[in-house]
DNA sequence: CTGAAAGCGCTTACAG
DNA sequence: CTGAAAGCGCTTACAG
């Protein structure tokens, strides 16, 4: 079943086929409809192969994963799903690459021409995967706004004004005792985008309000976080609002507040940040969701575009698109007392 | 940079590159090892397009997904990586096709051949998607146990087996008024495998030991679930134990339970089917974890095989791996009061 | 408005 | 033990 079964169907020649098929060129509409009919017919897909080995275009993007950090997992999941729907979108398939392979998984697909674009996850501040990728030919959109902003387009949720939004929703409500809740460790070494701009923008936030809100990492380990808080409640100054940017541990952090006695938002408030409602198992949490339709949307968008500018040789524009946060209001936010 | 100035490079002729490569070939250590240098110098890696198309073999697989219904989603970003990392271990990528346009993204894969074979998630009793593509020449390997067991070759965790060691552990432990809260509603009527089998093993169980143990459908809602549970303890005859296959929902039951005054495991032993130790956030529950190395690695060995046969014209030996559960014993079992 | 032909980068019979 | 050549199924200048 190849282009030829198609055009001797229609009674044309192969190129005609062609023609009809990627509509660079006028074809009369008798022409158009049997060439039409003929692949609705006997069901004809160009083989993939063929048509990237001519035409250099594989209509794949590839995905790189980050080593699946324990806070991160289920998050990968949406995004994949999130991905993989937007590059359908466009005409694309989304092509696997898990850091597994020592991160020879990006240059093996650039060089073996096996995408046209790649979408980097779990971005860096300063992140490897871009210098590597620009000499190799292979574009790159990024789902994480890098520190520099002019490296390779990006999409982000913008995490320090999500962080700013919590913090100052605490301070909105009364709470000067304040403490912000970041991402695992792991994430703040590695500089992980979402994670040294959450921190930062709970800082700057902290300090435009002329309150003090200190910073302490999560843990991975539920035990661990549990006796961090033990630790942040028996200071003598204990915070009354919490701002969590952990989103696995929300539901490990309300019952370990409930298990010391202490009533949410009666004692503490929370505003969690960056997570699904799913995953809080119907707790009604005070909460900045991440958006992640729309961020696989745009960056999808991002890597689609840079893989047909790559083709034009036109210069890389570098743009970045920043999504607002939105705070839903839940039951785990009031005065304090 | 192609297999052309590798061999310009190594001094040999192109197809002694490829033969290299191959390795289908006896070739004298002098020139591989030349061929090997000049390789590994100048970063070389044969084009995929250009390769597939004269081989007619991607070294791709597809990942055909289903719907994400609400339960599965954490889940199947578990296996994305799973599978993902397993693919590499046999040389393959992995493409994600996602049930969003409409099941056609199976053939289409078929037809324009961009995959060697596909796995198949969220595999159902009688999955359509098996016939559909036995005609298209694309090999399948399911994740997932189907009705039919030598449709295609298959790997599962024992669900029914899993079903009946939570059902007998209970018993073991003095219960004797056990309940199956099974998966989603949705999932039971897709029919998904998962889904049947583990409320057949529960079924064949209880009434292997002479208890009833009747199953109830669990909710995506957590409010609609809490009513449910609810509805059981209000009964004459109220369960001391749950076998719970829906693993978003447990830390909302075990909520639930508590907020009705009832301890675990003092009041109500519960047993989990299904989920990561993760997905707990710290909950110490005695469960049955899904194995997704174990059954990832599985699936894309039998999807391997089948890619390899699917060559040399075998027939399919329709094998089945099945996984046996293993019980992790944790804080919410004990015998009844 | 349409067709004949070249060629993308590989693999693999054919030949020596 | 190695090479020259054909051809996989497309796309796209070239030609009319």
């Amino acid at each position: 079943m190849t282009i030829k079964d198609v055009a001797r169907a229609a009674g044309v020649a192969p190129s005609t086929v062609s023609y009809v098929l990627s509509g660079s060129r006028k074809i009369s509409a008798e022409t158009g409809d049997a060439v039409r009919a003929a692949i609705a017919e006997l069901g004809y897909h160009p083989n993939a192969g063929a048509r990237s080995l001519r035409s250099t275009r594989t209509n794949v993007i590839a995905l790189s994963l980050p080593l699946p950090s324990r806070g991160y997992l289920p998050v990968g999941g949406r995004f994949m799903y999130g991905l993989s729907e937007a590059a359908r979108e466009h005409g694309h398939d989304l092509l696997l690459i898990t850091a597994g392979d020592g991160g020879s998984g990006l240059e093996r697909v650039a060089r073996s021409r096996l995408a046209d674009a790649a979408v980097l996850m779990g971005v860096e501040m300063e992140d490897p995967r871009i210098d590597a990728m620009r000499g190799l030919g292979l574009p790159v959109a990024l789902l994480g706004r890098p520190a520099d902003e002019a490296a390779a387009p990006w999409a982000d949720l913008d995490w320090a004004a999500a962080a700013a939004l919590a913090v100052r929703t605490l301070h909105d409500s009364g709470h000067r005792r304040i403490r912000y809740l970041a991402t695992v460790e792991a994430d703040i070494r590695t500089r992980r985008s979402y994670s040294v701009r959450g921190i930062d923008g709970a800082r700057r936030a902290a300090a435009g309000l002329g309150v003090s809100a200190p910073v302490h990492p999560s843990s991975p380990d539920p035990a661990e976080l549990a006796r961090r808080i033990d630790a942040l409640l028996a200071a003598p100054d204990p915070p009354t609002g919490l701002a969590v940017q952990h989103p696995a541990a929300i539901p490990g952090i309300l019952r370990h507040l409930s298990r010391r006695g202490l009533e949410v938002p009666r004692d503490v408030s929370l505003i969690a940040i960056g997570n699904f409602p799913e995953d809080l198992g119907g707790l009604d949490t005070t909460r900045i969701e991440l958006p992640v339709p729309e961020m696989s949307a745009a960056v999808t968008r991002l890597a689609v575009a840079a893989a047909s500018r790559s083709d034009s040789e036109a210069p890389d524009p570098g743009s970045g698109i920043l999504i607002p946060p939105r705070l839903t209001r839940g039951g785990t936010l009031a005065p304090p007392r």
